[in-house]
DNA sequence: ATCCTTGTTAGGAATCATTCTTATATAGCA
DNA sequence: TGCTATATAAGAATGATTCCTAACAAGGAT
C-alpha cells in the first residue's frame, strides 16, 4: 500500500510534527508493510536510504508517532516490541512458529465488547483479540520436517526467547 | 485460593518434575494470587520463606512450569512478563493506569473462534481477548486527581515505559 | 538406610532491547 | 535570512532476562 509524501506531510502537520526526511521515511516504511516490524527491522529498512540514521532516531520517532496516535505498539507473545501504522481497530493472527503477525479484517470482532460480561466497575476503552496458531508456511514446513522450526522467510526471529 | 502441598506434589509428579521446596513455593505463590505477578514479585514473595533463593531460580522454575503447561506467560501492554497459574482458557482486563490484570470469567468469549472470519490457511490453536481501560481504583484516583497517575496499591509499576 | 544419577539451585557474568544524555543539526516560522 | 524549538546521532547507561558453572539434593535403585 503506497503512501504519498503529501499524505505523510498532511498527517504529520495535523499532529503538529515537523516533517523531517528520517521521520517520513520511518513512517512510510511502517505504513507500507503489513509485517508489523520491530524497531530494528525498520532501522534496517530505512538505513538503505539514510545510511547515517541511528537506531535511536527510530525509537524516538516511533515513540513520538505513537504518542500522537499515528502508530500503535504491538507486543504479542513475549517478542520484542512490534509496530503497526494501521491504527484502526483490528485484530491479529500470530504464528507460534515464525512469529509472523497478520491482520484480521473482521468487523464483528469489534463488537464483542458489548456482549462480554465485564465487571461494571471496570471502564473499558478498547479491546484486542489475538488468535494463535500456525501460518500456512509453517504448517508446510512442519509437514516436511516434523521436528524443530522457524527456518523460513517471514520476519525472522532473532534468537531471544526460544 | 489455598492450594495444598499434596496438590502441588501431584501436579508436579504428573509432569515428571521433582518436588523441591523452592519450586513448590514459587508455584504456590503464583497459584494463590490473582495478581498475575512478575518474576520479580514472585521472587520477593518466596524470598520471605526462602531468603537464599535466587532470581535465577524463579526464572528457571517459571520456565520449567511453563514448558509442562502448569503456568502461562502473560505479557500485555509492554510491561515485563507476568505469569498466571490459571491455565484454563480465560481472558483479561488490563488497567491502562496501574497495569493491573484481572481475570474475566465469560465462557462465551471462548467461542468467538468459531464465528470469526479467519483465513482458512491459518491453523488456529488458541485465542485471547484483552480489554483495556481503567480499573475502579484508578477511576476514583483520576476523579480526585485528574492529572497524572499510577500512585496507588495494586502491583505497582516499577518505572520502565512511562 | 545408603548410594547414584540427574535435574535443580545459586551466584555471577553476559546479553541486548530500550532509554538516557548531550552536543549538533535543521524544519518551520518571523 | 535569522531564531528557536525540535529532531537527530553517538555513546553510555539501564535492567529484565539468559547463560554458565559448580555445588546440591530429589527420588529411584541397591
Ligand atoms: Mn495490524
Ligand atoms: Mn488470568
Ligand atoms: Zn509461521
Ligand atoms: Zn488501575
Amino acid at each position: 500500500m503506497i503512501i504519498s509524501q503529501n499524505d505523510i506531510r498532511t498527517r504529520f502537520k495535523a499532529q503538529g510534527l515537523k516533517v523531517t526526511p528520517q521521520r517520513a521515511a520511518i513512517y512510510k516504511a511502517l505504513a507500507e508493510t503489513t509485517s508489523h516490524p520491530t524497531a530494528e527491522a525498520l532501522f534496517q529498512q530505512v538505513a538503505k536510504d539514510y545510511p547515517m540514521i541511528s537506531p535511536n532516531t527510530v525509537y524516538y520517532t516511533l515513540s513520538t508517532l505513537k504518542n500522537v496516535g499515528l502508530v500503535k505498539e504491538v507486543n504479542y507473545w513475549h517478542d520484542r516490541t512490534r509496530f503497526d501504522a494501521n491504527v484502526t481497530p483490528h485484530h491479529h493472527l500470530i504464528c507460534l512458529d515464525c512469529r509472523a503477525i497478520f491482520d484480521i479484517e473482521d468487523r464483528s470482532l469489534n463488537q464483542i465488547r458489548q456482549k462480554a460480561k465485564i465487571p461494571k466497575d471496570f471502564q473499558v476503552l478498547s479491546h484486542q483479540v489475538e488468535f494463535y496458531g500456525y501460518c500456512s508456511s509453517c504448517q508446510k514446513a512442519q509437514a516436511r520436517q516434523p521436528s524443530s522450526s522457524s527456518r523460513h522467510s517471514h520476519i525472522q526471529s532473532t534468537r531471544r526467547k526460544p
